[in-house]
DNA sequence: GCAGATCTAGAGTATGTACTCTAGGATCAA
DNA sequence: TTGATCCTAGAGTACATACTCTAGATCTGC
């Protein structure tokens, strides 16, 4: 593997464990044994890695979140995206943890990270278009959609921060990881009242398999896999 | 006013302005005239001052998020809560942008802000139930309330995050304040499909007063792009 | 007026952090 | 072989940061 690429991985791992902010360019150096000017022959400075990291994070939404125009939408379809969206955003955790201070920091960054969020929205949009005109969801207006995918996008995008904030032991990766795709249950919990009675039971059946345990949260909770075949 | 609670307002400013992580103890010192040794003398660390602000806030929410258990709610009463809760996210902003590394560098916090974290659920589920219970929201499980007053905390806790993030300036803190009560919208959105129809047209009309317009943040960006037409 | 407590200044320190510089080894094409 | 390009080591720097220490000013109760 090619040192660049070794250090993009060193870092990923180093700040999705220790959060970018304790991980200094020497940690990175020094995880890979290989010195601090080797480093800075392959990128610039430190934001230089963590925009080449985003770009990776982007390309891994852009290759799943293409909802298809073409077809009416399923729950498998859904779900898809959903169980996609949580394992892209616990592989980059680092991410979101330290966002506003990373987009202060990088002007690009900055510049396209929004963009990347309001294409995002335009995709939770379509999915939300697409799941009415397939008749699984009651049709509402436009207004009502952008307003939805607004909510789940803060739901999907900020669970992860919420189980580290909310759990005793201040969210080791062990726990988190398995309580990540509760938010799944949060966010089926948003469309829930607007399913079309056709699938409301077949909806919320999935959904109860993702439920969140909170009393759970002091102790270790021991949670199965969920099952889709509903 | 005692240099103590000087201490306390400088950094409360500062922090909000330029984020915890970008404001240093010399900072705040050089900010109020002070030294650094009497800055140390009134607090041991960077993390007692934070903490204190932790303990400014939290007595700030308790005050007004005491939700009646002897009366219904009024739909009054829920707007009061809203507009409450954002105004305090606003003042004490600059808590939640960094919160997961102040919650890692901080036992007592950490272990403080997840009490408090469960209180204000607590509170949201009463709420909820104080709405069911006067007719305003249509009856439905403890569940289904745990799970909405979760993804209410979500939407209130990480609206103003989002904001900076969207918007095309980075959140200058002008456009931000007028656009924090847009989150006001977004929480009422969560709510609506459950309203009863007795209420229904006039929480409607009262959330429409705080909808977000999207198309102008969206159209920040375009500004930027190089106009290709010659 | 005086003793003790409280408060303050400001120089100073230990450590950390992002990043640079130079010199030289490896690789590869001609 | 040679020259050029790519890659790497590692010492080193400039600066920042959290925090300390000492000596003295100011206040308070009597």
């Amino acid at each position: 593997m090619k040192t660049r690429d070794r250090i993009l991985k060193a870092s990923l791992q180093l700040f999705n464990e220790q959060g970018e902010r304790n991980v200094t360019t020497n940690h990175i150096a020094a995880h890979l044994g290989i010195s601090p000017g080797n480093l800075y022959y392959h990128f610039r400075n430190k934001a230089d890695i963590i925009y080449s990291l985003f770009l990776q994070y982007r390309g891994l939404v852009d290759r799943y979140l293409k909802v298809p125009r073409n077809r009416t939408l399923t729950v498998e379809d859904k779900m898809f995206y959903l169980e996609s969206v949580f394992d892209g955003l616990w592989h980059y955790r680092f991410f979101h943890r330290d966002l506003e201070y990373l987009l202060t920091m990088d002007e690009r960054l900055r510049h396209d990270y929004r963009e990347f969020t309001f294409h995002c929205l335009g995709e939770i949009r379509a999915v939300l278009k697409g799941l009415q005109e397939a008749g699984i969801l009651r049709p509402h207006s436009e207004q009502e959609h952008e307003a939805m995918a607004l909510n789940v996008w803060l739901v999907v995008t900020n669970w992860m921060a919420f189980l580290k904030t909310a759990s005793a032991d201040g969210g080791s990766d062990g726990n988190t990881q398995r309580e990540l795709k509760q938010g799944i249950y949060q966010v089926l919990t948003l469309e829930m009242p607007y399913l079309t009675e056709a699938y409301y039971e077949r909806v919320t059946a999935i959904r109860e398999q993702y439920r969140p345990d909170l009393s759970v949260m002091e102790g270790g909770s021991r949670a199965e896999e969920p099952d889709l075949s509903v």
